[in-house]
DNA sequence: CGCTCGGTTGACCCGTTTCAAGTAACGTGG
DNA sequence: CCACGTTACTTGAAACGGGTCAACCGAGCG
């Protein structure tokens, strides 16, 4: 089995390597992958960082080496403009990949820190490269998921450019609800792991609109909302929010 | 010189590649490549398309095969969300790479109209992936294409949370004016190739909040409007404009 | 136990949208 | 080439959504 070209090229260890035997393969960068493929991919992924809630795990400016996974815990991502002004530019959960803006200057254009303590798998970007040569199906995986990165922040675009606080409130937790859905958790019954204030930065609201029109989906029965705590209590009437805007 | 593996792999014509003439070899996929390796990124590119004003090269939905670049012209992309409310998503000129919204999902999810004749390489994406697992820095600056294009994103959710009309003004100006003075035209003198609808749905206003925000800008002598065309009068106190807003 | 930080709610204000009217540019067909 | 209709753009006045400021509450942490 390890008797192949790809494996020699690699010198695959015999210790079980971390991608193998992780939950979260289907997730994750190795999905669809076969077991030596994945295991060539876990070779790869020599570090593993543990970060506590608050701590930050890249920079603004720092050199760009490598990518992360989330192993577990929950970023987030945020740009500082000039007048220190900062913005949410992202809501990272397990599975997901940080750090694909800094591939294009080589330096890392986002500040992300952790809102719970985590963990996250160190991905060398250059190797990563050099071995989806080798795995087209982990190259094409790679770009999928960049595209997807892609698609997302159009439909934030869309939201900021175009809808009312309490229809973005609605889309962003039924985002949430559909994440959480695909990692086995409810996608009903969810902690919210930002501030107010950071849901709003994402949003482009501000803080004290968002909970407003948190209370007001909880006056009208939709959602129940008490401090973190989310229950969404009628998905349809949450989904038929979107429907209902102007034009711009 | 075609005496050499790559070459015979991908059988290299004597006719001159496109690439390997186009004058935007610098701005667009060609990057960095030595004239063997534009060669055969050239021999990928098969189809050339002419667009009309007006006339769509993608639309939402339809499967996903290449991506495009544009070889000359300007087009807009949008989403139309479920209502049929129209949000332009980019403008892309010159060397831009269109389409790689549609990787993750295998469908373009975006519309894209050209604003003006303009002509488009085709660039089959299985081949693209095909041959960058022989020419690495072929990979590589796409994937640079890919993360630049989310930067980008970033920027306009940057501005569509938390900037005001005129601040969004200044920067769509001040964003096209690099990109023209990239392409050899004039930095301080373009036209627009958009109408204020357009621009409005880019930056999350109404037409009447751009016709409004432009007028404001020229009564201060910052930029000269005449219907399409514009003259930026002082670059400095139009960037200026972007520093001066409340944090979110 | 008290302090701090996050969250809620109210009142007022401001910027953008909306509605409306009028003008300028453009493309088409005669 | 001009006349026409259409589309794009500008500008004003009024309405409204969300921002701002402020007071208060409650949970969590040291």
């Amino acid at each position: 089995m390890s008797n192949n070209a790809i494996a020699r090229n690699y010198a695959v260890s015999r210790v079980q390597s971390k991608c193998t035997t992780c939950s979260l393969r289907e997730l994750c960068l190795p999905v669809g992958l076969d077991e030596r493929e994945t295991e060539i991919l876990g070779e790869l992924i020599d570090h593993k960082f543990r970060i506590r809630r608050g701590e930050h795990l890249l920079h603004t400016g720092l050199g760009f080496k490598s990518l992360y996974t989330v192993r577990n815990g929950f970023f987030k991502s945020y740009v500082l403009d000039s007048d220190g002004c900062q913005q949410v530019t992202g809501f990272y959960m397990t599975g997901e990949l940080l750090g694909l803006d800094a591939i294009s200057s080589e330096k890392h254009t986002c500040d992300t820190v952790a809102l719970e303590d985590s963990e996250v798998c160190e991905v060398p970007f250059a190797k990563l490269e050099e071995i989806s040569r080798d795995i087209p199906l982990l190259m094409h995986h790679f770009h999928k998921i960049m595209s997807r990165e892609i698609v997302q922040d159009h439909n934030i675009m869309m939201l900021l450019g175009s809808r009312k606080a309490e229809e973005r409130l609605a889309a962003f937790l039924l985002n949430l609800s559909e994440r959480f859905a695909k990692r086995g958790y409810s996608s009903t019954n969810f902690i919210l792991r930002m501030t107010r204030e950071e849901i709003g930065s994402y949003l482009g609201l501000k803080l004290e609109t968002v909970s407003r029109s948190l209370s007001r989906l909880q006056e009208e029965g939709v959602i129940a909302i008490n401090n973190k705590h989310v229950r969404l209590n009628d998905i349809q009437r949450l989904s038929r929010k979107l429907y209902s805007s102007s034009d711009r």
